[in-house]
DNA sequence: GACTAAGCGAGACGGTACGTCGCGTCTTAAA
DNA sequence: TTTAAGACGCGACGTACCGTCTCGCTTAGTC
């Protein structure tokens, strides 16, 4: 095919060609041994690229991963309508603990958190770009419960953001216990009932 | 009569003040710059010790730094009667919040998580020496309450303890959100609802 | 015009400045303190050079020392022709008396005895470099001596060679008898008649 | 056998045993590996003492290592009288061949040489206990050839020993040749006709 | 269609820290 | 009180990557 012939996949120049070579390298040897273990001299080897090339385009090692790790992380699910809240909710974080459970983000995610606390713009784009997002989705769900009348007018949406998935991450940063499929259903039973309009005649811890 | 036995603190050998002579270097490197820029070399030079009797207790540097890193977190602080769960579980929740948020606890947490991604004997021993205490505190406020009539008998205590703590650490690790003083307050009015004795005619979400 | 090409020393590269401030500084090193009190850290220092650049060249600190070493000893002088094969012979020996004697080449060999024991590799490029080089001028200038009708035509010329050259090492090895300015005449004398040819009805040791 | 209980091997105190087991694992330790990888903690360990219980006895590695080869070397046979100076020289020489080529011996000297270089009380010692004995040696079986009328009378003893033993050692230390059976007898062949008493007519290189 | 300068691969370089080994000294507990 | 066991300070080892720096060789774009 001559170059810049129209309909196919547009013609990369070299200098794309390089970066998705070291993109795609910097993926699989995240993949395998994660952020620990990857060093810029084995992106350069596995992606056939010179060491220099790699430093033309990120200042560092640690700029490097993050970018691809952010790449990687902002990805999200939007939750389709379900029957009800509970559902959606379930579905919700159920997403967010296959993607940790079973791919290689779980040890990215394990790998960015250091880097978040170390390089504050890192931080900032983190929450922009993914956090942010999470919130942006719960919200969209508690909205629609609230409005469905299933739950309370005044929950706390970034709190109850923090209930869902902090447990999640927990697991996985901290305790160790599997990501299984039971664990999405049984945070969100946890987390539900605060949320939900008080029946009549409720009996409440909250003071008055 | 052993040597020093009397009165003033126990007469230390030559080993051990070299050990305590590590642990506080260790720390006070710990504290500027974190887990990143701890090297063996240093402590060695702050210590005043050679690196080769550091290399003869700890496997690693990275060994080193866990084994203050968990010396420091293991400490729980067990939680007063209070005049209810609520306050104990809010109680319960601040120490994790202050020290996480006023120590460098903070900063040593998150370069302690990789390490437990990568280590598996390291993440065995904070599951049992640090994840455990917790648990068991947490269970042992809860059955307090139960005792008292305030909760439900069936409580998930394993996942009851993730909410409570996983939302902290989601702030430390991932959001950036402060860990400010309303935080427990927050986090247990959003967990408890779900762990009182349901009223009666209570509506639920819980399936049937 | 390539630059300094013309007239003036070759403009080195920098990979060759690198390597000549190495082994300028090994050389240097060895002269104060021998090969055992040389080190690669030393020489690092030395030459303003990282040790990891010498670890790329030379696969150990021995490796680097004797490559020095085989680089100083494979000077040989040839003998130019003298009246006689009992002066040139004589003219032989003495460069090797000298140059062990007065200069650190001396020291440089007695380093060497140990590791030729221990690196087989190494053995074989003295053999070939040095030895074998000591070898062809002994017998040059013995076939000179037979031309000349001096000599046996049936000399060992390899024995020879071990019996000029091993008696001046014995010296510097062993002994500890001075390298003085008699002895390459002394050895000489001492090997010569069993070169000379054999006058008529002379009394001989040998077997018949 | 009660302590102190005549007639037998004199019982040894501890300090005797735990010095003989110190020269025997040095002695076993040499022999495989050499000098260049003989340690102190591999001595200590194979022979079941303490380190500082070597330090005690000698100062360093190498004297201890120096001690145990001194001991081994002055092992000298004297050659018992054969039929003629000859037989008597290639036996002498092929002693040492044997002993440098067949025993532990020959690495041993290997590893001697830099430590004669450097230390010179062990030099003397060396000189004063392994040399002297083989000049003497040498000396007396010429002198018994001179008696007998086989040798010349003005036969520089020292410099025949050093033709004699340089030739040897010089395959040892540098060229590699292995010492082999013929080797003793070639040596002396070429020594033996500088020694010979000069037949009449006998042509000489020698300046008038 | 040749020319040129930017971009690239290759990889050497100065560094920093790693974790190891062995030295010779020093401390401690036991015999 | 002497010794065995072994921890200690020290210094060098050889390794792994870091991020920088020349080098020629491509390879697009410019004339």
């Amino acid at each position: 095919m001559t170059p810049g012939a129209s309909g196919g996949p547009a013609r990369l120049t070299r200098s794309e060609r390089t970066e998705a070579a070291i993109l795609a390298a910097t993926r699989e040897l995240l993949a395998k041994g994660g952020v620990r273990e990857l060093t810029v001299e084995g992106v350069a080897a596995c992606s056939g690229v010179a060491k220099s090339t790699i430093y033309r385009r990120w200042r560092s090692k640690d700029e490097l991963a993050l970018a691809v790790v952010i790449d990687m992380v902002q990805t999200v699910v939007a939750v389709p309508s379900l029957a009800d809240t509970r559902s959606e909710l379930i579905a919700l974080v159920q997403g967010a603990v296959r993607v940790l459970g079973k791919t290689l983000m779980g040890s990215v995610m394990q790998g960015l958190v250091p880097e978040l606390a170390t390089d504050s713009e890192l931080a900032r784009a983190f929450r922009d770009r993914v956090v942010a997002l999470r919130v942006q989705e719960v919200e969209r769900l508690l909205r629609r419960g609230i409005e469905r009348g299933e739950l309370r007018t005044d929950i706390d949406i970034g709190l109850t953001h923090e209930l869902l998935f902090g447990a999640v991450y927990y697991r996985l940063f901290l305790s160790g216990e599997p990501l299984d499929r039971k664990l999405a259903e049984r945070i969100v039973d946890g987390v539900l009932p605060g949320l939900l309009k008080p029946a009549a005649g409720r009996r409440t811890a909250r003071p008055t």
